[in-house]
DNA sequence: CGATGGGTTAACCGCTTGGTTACACCATAT
DNA sequence: ATATGGTGTAACCAAGCGGTTAACCCATCG
């Protein structure tokens, strides 16, 4: 089912057309401009994608894939301690986020639509018996609850909460900018504080109440 | 500086442009569509306002007074401890985010386009000389840390993360819905939930190390 | 009464858009 | 050499788009 490998043209295709629906959703994006972005000729769009919706639907189905697959990457299974776990989940989540923020943004715009094919593909992950990708670490939360490694929480809002907290900023990093300047004088420097702020806060958030903790963190 | 009430049917436009263009993005949303979802014939857009770009610029303005303001609400001001402020905030900011979940998308809409009346709105406000909004809790922040009410954080992330868990589910809600049932089948008790669930973990998270509270400055 | 002027409408206009067509290029296979 | 088929281009087209026009309605007012 692995699809060949897709051509060089097909790719700068697909690179254009995921930042151009990206900023500027699926209608807004212009058929001319991923041409151009792509430095081809207009035509070629259709020969490879036939239609926009196509166009549209092919990035989106392969960016929902990649999204899918960093969930459950290998480092995540070497985890010893619950910490250890959302240290690496945290970790590889943002470092994710930075280096497919345009497949981010991608999503939040077709959430913004309404979000039909994220449905879509989501429905017919379920049929296919996949679990939805986040399981593994809900799991773990959960597990980690029963063994009193952290506190009974909601697992649910707590993976959400992380999650927003990985995600948003590369959504909405030009007021991030603004609002902090640091991020806008070095980005990159930002994206490694934040790793270590968003554990610090959701780690000691989940540690249990009176009771002492266990090690400190790797 | 207040603007005149204005006439029913512009407000009929404003809604129906908001929703346009929160879900399409400043160029996906269609004229035609706006002038249908108000009930109006589309010339009265541009009687109105002018162009499609007047349209966005009044709409995104005002929807970024409506954000600004909603940082400073009286609530805050009556807090005594941290606590309570944090409480008080993070209420405030998701029932904000609840009654105008479409200005909120709009606002991620246009960060997704690279946020150029955003800096340009940020900015002009800077000279102002109004403050940067969340100043206020952020502010609380440092404070509750220079008197060891809470653990010595980056009061920047942390405010960041609380902002990212607040708006977050609002702006993709098909997938929170899809991905976490209860919030699909009852969203205002997700909602309610929601508020506890950022404020259990926050808190905790913010809480300072069992041991005493030694104040270390930033 | 008729004139004024804001609110409203249908019809229209020119440009942009997504999409098609016909044709040119150029490796490889026959 | 010459078909062939994948790759690429320019020109074109109908539909959709933002925006304009001219007329209409109707309250207010001289």
């Amino acid at each position: 089912m692995s699809a060949a490998e897709p051509s060089s043209t097909e790719q700068e295709i697909f690179e254009a057309a995921l930042v151009a629906f990206a900023q500027h959703g699926r209608t807004g994006a212009r058929m001319q401009q991923i041409a151009d972005a792509a430095g081809i000729n207009k035509s070629m769009l259709h020969y490879y994608f036939r239609t926009k919706a196509d166009l549209y639907e092919a990035v989106f189905a392969h960016t929902m894939e990649r999204f899918m697959a960093s969930f459950d990457h290998e480092a995540l299974h070497e985890a010893n301690t619950f910490a250890e776990l959302l240290r690496r989940f945290i970790d590889g989540y943002v470092a994710f986020c930075q280096s497919h923020t345009h497949a981010m943004r991608l999503l939040v715009s077709e959430n913004l639509r309404g979000g039909p094919l994220l449905g879509q593909h989501l429905q017919q992950m379920a049929d296919a018996g996949t679990d939805t990708p986040p399981r593994l670490f809900r799991d773990a939360i959960e597990t980690a609850i029963e063994t009193g490694e952290i506190r009974p929480v909601d697992p649910d809002h707590t993976l959400l909460t992380i999650i927003a907290s990985c995600i948003f900023p590369f959504v909405a990093r030009p007021t991030v900018e603004r609002m902090h300047p640091p991020a806008g004088s070095d980005w990159a420097a930002f994206v490694e504080m934040r790793k270590e702020q968003i554990f610090d806060v959701v780690y000691h958030g989940l540690q249990p109440d009176s009771v002492s903790s266990s090690s400190s963190p790797a």
